[in-house]
DNA sequence: ATGAAAAAGAGAGCAGTGCTCTCGCAATTA
DNA sequence: TAATTGCGAGAGCACTGCTCTCTTTTTCAT
């Protein structure tokens, strides 16, 4: 099992996601296709097993690196989880976009295996931002959402039921700039690694993810 | 040809970007698949053929919803910009993944064809900073980047090529965050398009997108 | 140690894919 | 009318996921 998802790995690093074979994963392991069949039930399995995989280390990471900051600096906590999300992002451009690229075709995640490990980045974000609320109140440093598109419809009822779930004391305009900028982080990261800047926009790509940051931070007053 | 896209473009809608066969087309056209190749040189082409051809309908639908808006209304001219890049992608989920999405493995787009109508929507959007940049100045409603993050490296020299490319009187501060919201932007769209945020998580993502509009008006003082 | 049971792999086969080749028919043009 | 060109058919190659049966190997209890 281990040597199927290693190789598999690999696979997904060097042809792409879609492009995963288990008939060349058995070659590589000295085995008949027919062999893995014993140990994986199908392409799809194969997937959702790497689809965590992925989704564990770079929560790992996320954490880890996150975990290195003071308690009470939330904005530092900020910044090392955005460049630990880029970082892994761009050391594992298959993986990353296994996950947040375009569903693979005829293949949908189970959701009772992926969900606990997909929404690691975004507990330990919403964390940060609650944290930094709880700590420093509302702050007043958030720029004021432009008049006349209060909230209607189902949304502060799901914003009600995400509060309770997740245990937030966060008020709604927080909750939804904090969805805004996991969103917008994940967008930036996304352009960079999947190339939609184009080739050769910009020749430092590391140095425009900090001025994003830089902005995202007073997005959501950290 | 016609035909060809035709039927490629429904096949798209149905089974997806990697997914796409030209043996099913041969047969939905009543041919042999070999048949298609006098017309299409290889998969890659019809899918550069897709490609351009999404491109092109975002960047009518962008360009036609821009147009009904007053010169002057810049604001409301990013709003309906947005909103047309939102409704497009939630009625076209699998050629906005085939746009947007992971690259499809094996397959590069060639630029000479592609870059022309792909870069429709951010030049639109560039448009609406710069002329708001013209008529109305800095504005001084644009929070104020963090200190401590000053642009380094080749950022400078990029950006400078950029304003120099497009024509361009926005400083680099508004280019950054031109930059930051049309991806934030893609990415909102994606975590709705490709269910990022979570089964049921959001009853009403069209409202939770009006709120990030907001938001993301002020960061780029619109 | 022996014999039964379980696990692991081999191999053939089915239906599908992209793509290349040759062949034959049909329409167009000189 | 004759030649050229365009268009489709069909076979074939190498690949894919997956299922089936058969054989070998390992494990384990007696």
């Amino acid at each position: 099992m281990e040597d199927i998802t290693r190789i598999g790995r690999e696979h997904l690093v060097v042809h792409g996601a879609a492009a995963l074979s288990l008939r060349a994963i058995a070659r590589d392991l000295g085995l008949v296709s027919s062999a893995v069949y014993r140990y994986v039930k199908s392409r799809d399995e194969l997937l959702t097993l790497l689809v965590v995989d992925a989704y564990t280390e770079l929560g790992d990471e996320v954490d880890a690196a996150v975990a290195e900051v003071a308690p009470s600096d939330h904005a530092g906590k900020f910044l090392v989880l955005a460049r630990a999300v880029r970082r892994w992002a761009v050391r594992e451009p298959a993986r990353y976009a296994l996950l947040f690229g375009s569903p693979v075709p005829g293949y949908h995640a189970p959701a009772e295996q992926t969900t606990g490990p997909g929404t690691r980045v975004i507990r330990a974000l919403v964390r940060i931002y609650d944290d930094a609320y709880r700590a420093n109140g509302r702050g007043g440093t958030l720029p004021g959402i432009m008049p006349g598109v209060p909230a209607e419809g189902m949304l502060p009822a799901d914003l009600a039921r995400i509060r309770e779930e997740m245990g937030l004391a966060a008020d709604d305009d927080l909750i939804v700039r904090g969805t805004l900028v996991w969103a917008s982080l994940f967008g930036i990261v996304s352009f960079e690694v999947f190339g939609q800047y184009g080739e050769g926009t910009f020749s430092d790509p590391e140095q425009l993810f900090e001025q994003h940051l830089a902005v995202l931070r007073s997005v959501v007053g950290l």
